[in-house]
This record gives C-alpha cells, structure tokens and sequence, in this order.
DNA sequence: TTGTATGCGTTATCAA
DNA sequence: TTGATAACGCATACAA
C-alpha cells in the first residue's frame, strides 16, 4: 500500500497538518519536529501524492501543455520544434513542472486539445509554439482567462506573454549582408502570410533594401502557401527568369528547393534560409541560415509562463531572443567582387 | 467561477452521484435522469475535473509517462524519436489518454526522472523509447511493480510489454540482399553492444553470412561507442584497409560518416544504414537504409499499455513491427554483377 | 508552534 | 433507480 501523509504523521506522532507544512517549508515550525517529521519521511520514503496536492491547492498540477501546430510535415524536417521543446522541457526540470504535449491532425483537432486539456483542469498553462495573424487559439485561451505564452508576437503584445525572435532584424541584417557582398537583385520567398513571422521578414526585407537605396520591386517577391521544397523550386522557376543573383527565404525547406532547382539550371546564385536546418550542411552548395536559438525560445517561453503563474505580478511579458546568420558556401561566390559597390 | 458536478446536479435536480453515474455510463439509471442530467451538462457547459476524478477513483490520472533516453544528439537527428513520438500521441488521443515527458541529461537523471513521476502518483504507466541489456530502468519498474512497456527486446521478455522490430531478420534480409548482388566481403559496423538491438542486428549478419556459406570473420566487425559520424568514418577507415566491398552499420549516423570515408579515399564499395533518416536522401551516394517504422512502434507501445492498464487479462504482451529496407544509390553499383553468384 | 476540522471535485458504498 | 455520505490525500483557516 502506499505510504500517505497520514501515516507519516503517526510515525512522527504529529498531526497531518504539520507534515504538511514541514513539507512546504513553513516558516513557523520548530526545529525539532522538522527533524521527527524528516526522518519519518525518509525511514517510510513517502512521497506527497501530487494529485492530491494539486486538488487541496484549488487544481494547481504543475503541469503545462504544449500544443504542437498541425503541419505534421514540418516537425519532421523543422528542427525548431524539437529543439524548443527540449528547451521547455530544461526550464520545466528546473522549476519542477512537467508537461504534456500532443501532435494535432489539424487546427480543429488543435483548438480541441487546448479546449479539452484547458477546461479538465489537466494544465496550468499553455505554450503555443506558433502564432496566426488571426490566432483562434489565442483568442480562445484570452477569451478563458487561461494562463499561456506564445512563441512568436502575437497581434496583442501588451497583454499576452511572448517571446519571439526580431524577424525584422534578423532579415534585415541577412539581406544587408547581401549586398555589401555585392548582390545587387535580391530575391525574396516566403509562405504562410499569415504568420507574423512571415511579415517581419518581409519588412525586414523591404527596410535592407530601402536603407541601401535599392527600390522594392514586388516582382520578385514570392510567397508560397506552405514550407516545403516544391515550393521552393517554382519560386526559384520564376525568380530566375526574372534574373535575380540572389534569393532569401523565410525557411531552410524552401531554401532547399531554391538550390535544387538553381542547379538544374546550371545557375548560380546566393540562397539563404532560417531554421539552420540540419540538412543544409549537406546540400550543395552548403546552406546558409539563420539560426533562431530555438531553444532559447523554448526555454524562455516556458520561464515566462512558470514565473507568471506563480507570481501575479511583476513579470516580465515578454523575451527577444538572439538570432545568428550561419554562412556557408551559398552565400560566398568568387565571382561576386567587393568592387561592385 | 468553474462549474462543478453540483451545479449540474442542481440544475438537474438530482444527487450529485447521479450525474456521476451518467457521466460513466453506468447501467442502472432510468432514461428520463439519463436526458435531464445530459441536458444540464450541456447548458452549463460542465467539464468534469480530471484532478479530483483522478484522486477519487485511486489514482489514474489517465497521463503515460513517456521517457526519451538522453542521447541529446540522437534526438535531434534520429527520426526514430519524433516518429514514435507521433505514434504514441495518435493512440494516445484515441484512448483519450495524455503524455508527459522530459528529456534527460544523462542515465541518472532518466532513472530520477522515472522515479518521480511514478512515486508522486502522476502517470498511470511509462513507456521507455529503448532498452539495454542490462536495464537499471526496467529493473527499477519491475520492482515497484509499476506498469511499462518498453520499445525494443528485454531481457526478460515474459514478463514485460514489449514492441520491437525483428532486428534479426532485418539485417539478416539486408545482408541477404547484398550477397545476392554480389557483394564478397561485407563488413559490419554497429555501436554501443549493450542495447539488445545491436545484438539482434550482428547475429542476423552472422546468420546470413552462415546461410550462405561464407565464414564470419571477426575482423571486419566493429563495434563503436556511440552513433555517430566520426565513429562512422573511423569504421570504415579501418575496413577499407581490409578490403571489404560492403558495409553493413545499424544506424544511419554510423553509415553517413561511412560514405563520407568512402568518398575521401576514393573508393566505391556499397553501404547500408538503419532508420532511414531523411539525410540519407541527400547524401551521394543516397543511403540505402532501413525503415523501422517508428511511428507504428510509438502506436503500438501506447497500445499495449493502455490495453493492460485498463483491461487486466488476457491482452497481448508483444507486438512485432515489420520493417521495410528502402534501397537507394549506395547499394546500385554498377560494377558489381550478378554473374559473380 | 501545533492540532482540529473542513474543503478541493470526484467516485464508491450503502441504504432506501 | 436514486440519494446521502464517506472516502481519495493533501492544504489551510481557525483554534488552541
């Protein structure tokens, strides 16, 4: 049978009441019963039952629920997801928390997940790990007064705890270096408009070109519907015909498709990705990316979350995480010569 | 303020052990309370408290503790992690059960972990993604008597839940192939001994070899620390010195630093891997590998869990993934013909 | 500083 | 077929 507070309380001859505080380090205890009421704990090994705990406590389990977006393809191929979540699951260790996550077919599915382990009083907090313009996850768990974080930046900065890259920056920075290599037509892919992802990089694109004096042209910006390789290679179709000598891309997976379908054409130009895919190490050319420090995210979101749950108030709402710009040999041609500026 | 089983109760002008047993479906309970207790759920929007449901009905919490062993490299670029991952979501969520798990720095802080979530009561049983010869974690569970299943052969296969693929007769089927292609001399590559696996995976070579007739020579195999590249290429290194014209490996890792020794000196000989990680498609030569269906062993583990934990007798103890070797350019070599049979 | 009593939201037991 | 009421294991307000 298992060992429960009550039968530490005999061992210690005290009430259950003060086990209990003894095991929460409550201050107003004698030094004496702390040591009965330790050495009770450790000769039966009990084990405070955190069910239990968490029903006597108003329904606080320690647990947080991470909601993994529905594009099954993406987990496999995107090592963000992955390596935000180790880093939620580091943070978590260390404040004692757990989690629990599931895969989701599809947004329905996803909201139903939130929906279902929100109103059972399974989770404390929710982390989403990605953000709509029009997040309905986000509405919902506004709408319930449910504690969550996103990773990404939510159209509601001020009152909803985010951590996210600066997309602009990171593109800006990405496209600047560029053309201080002397690229002079720059091509843009994205997918996905609706992520806010995808429009800070964009603008981060525009504001590259605008502060080097370069005109925006819309023509030879693409934006796909998913994060894939096809895409990529019709992007990298057109953008070529439209003699581009770069492309930037906001995802490694299209990125992919652009130098495959650069080297069927016996082309080449500078592609650079984001994600810091694994597998651009292998392509060739080697792949140049940003790397968002994913778990960095991962690992802030949760500490953001943690800390507002278990201090109401003066937190911190929100994280900038770092990003770095990788370069390998798709953004490092001989024949592109400092001179040209 | 949260609406609880009294309030439907209320509404419903009945016990609050009514709507429990409507709730559960019990047998005994008239037709008329079964649609007025019904009617005041869905008005009041009441979800039951998985907490407290938890607590009074003994502890199951209906949360599976999954524990990913702390390899930290492995997980980022085995495919066999995330896609068992996804198969245990997916069965998971049909039986509307919950996950948790964390990542673990190393053995000790995996077993801590395991010995947490069991003693605080908040899993109902674990699965353990893989199992060595001599398993401090089986041992652990098997002794508290705590439900398990584990992903891979135990020791003790009688008495515990297991789902694995026949790693014998996949290296045997694989060993198979390239002897009727002609290949000679065919080496062995694996790493870490202790994990039942490499045993299945060496004696199946051993068998094929036998069945064919051809002595097993014990000094074109090679056993490594850990699955990765650079023990791959020291492999492959030392066997290329032994003239082999084939290397089998039992992990893609161990394969694709296999190739890239290869491909150094020059030589073309033909090369196999095991799990079928993305990257192999983009190696040259492309690795022939084999699928394990991961996701089906993620399913089926989550399966055999649940199926014992809610239904004591007679449920199976074991399932057998059927694997698939997927063949690709590192194993067509033109050279090799069949007329050397 | 410690003990008593009550409640957290369910399920289970026992009567009715 | 239903209703009261006692667990489930712990935390906490209140009393001592």
């Amino acid at each position: 049978m298992k060992v429960t507070i009550k039968d530490v309380a005999k061992e210690a001859k005290v009430a259950t009441s003060t086990v209990s505080r003894v095991l929460s380090n409550s201050p107003r205890i004698s030094q004496d019963t702390k040591d009965r009421v330790n050495e009770a704990v450790r000769k039966l090994n009990y084990k405070p039952n955190a069910i239990a705990r968490s029903l006597a406590s108003k329904s606080r389990t320690r647990i947080i629920g991470v909601v993994l977006p529905e594009e099954a393809s993406d987990i496999l191929s995107n090592p963000f997801f992955i390596n935000a979540m180790k880093g939620i699951s580091e943070c978590v260790q260390r404040k004692n928390y757990y989690i629990t996550y599931a895969f989701s077919e599809n947004k329905e599915k996803e909201i139903e997940h939130i929906k279902d382990i929100t109103n059972i009083n399974l989770v404390d907090g929710v982390i989403l790990l990605r953000v709509d313009t029009n997040d309905k996850n986000i509405e919902y768990l506004k709408n319930a007064n449910f504690p969550f974080v996103v990773i990404g930046r939510p159209k509601d900065t001020k009152n909803t705890l985010w951590v996210d890259n600066d997309n602009f920056s990171a593109m800006e920075n990405v496209v600047f270096n560029l053309i201080e290599k002397g690229y002079k037509r720059i091509g843009f892919v994205g997918a996905i408009k609706e992520l806010n992802m995808s429009f800070d990089r964009l603008n981060g694109y525009k504001s590259a070109l605008e502060k080097n004096n370069i005109k925006y042209d819309e023509s030879i910006v693409v934006n796909k519907n998913s994060f894939n390789e096809e895409e990529g290679k019709e992007a990298c179709k057109y953008l070529l015909e439209k003699n581009v000598d770069a492309i930037v891309t906001t995802d490694d997976l299209l990125a992919f498709g652009v130098i495959d379908e650069m080297n069927n054409k016996n082309k080449e130009i500078a592609v650079v990705g984001f994600n810091n895919n694994k597998i651009g190490e292998y392509k060739t050319p080697s792949l140049s990316s940003v790397d968002i420090n994913s778990f960095e995210l991962g690992y802030k979101a949760a500490k953001l979350l943690v800390d507002n749950l278990e201090n109401t108030e003066n937190c911190k709402t929100n994280y900038i995480i770092n990003t770095n710009f990788i370069e390998r040999d798709s953004t490092k041609h001989k024949n592109i010569k400092k001179t040209y500026l």
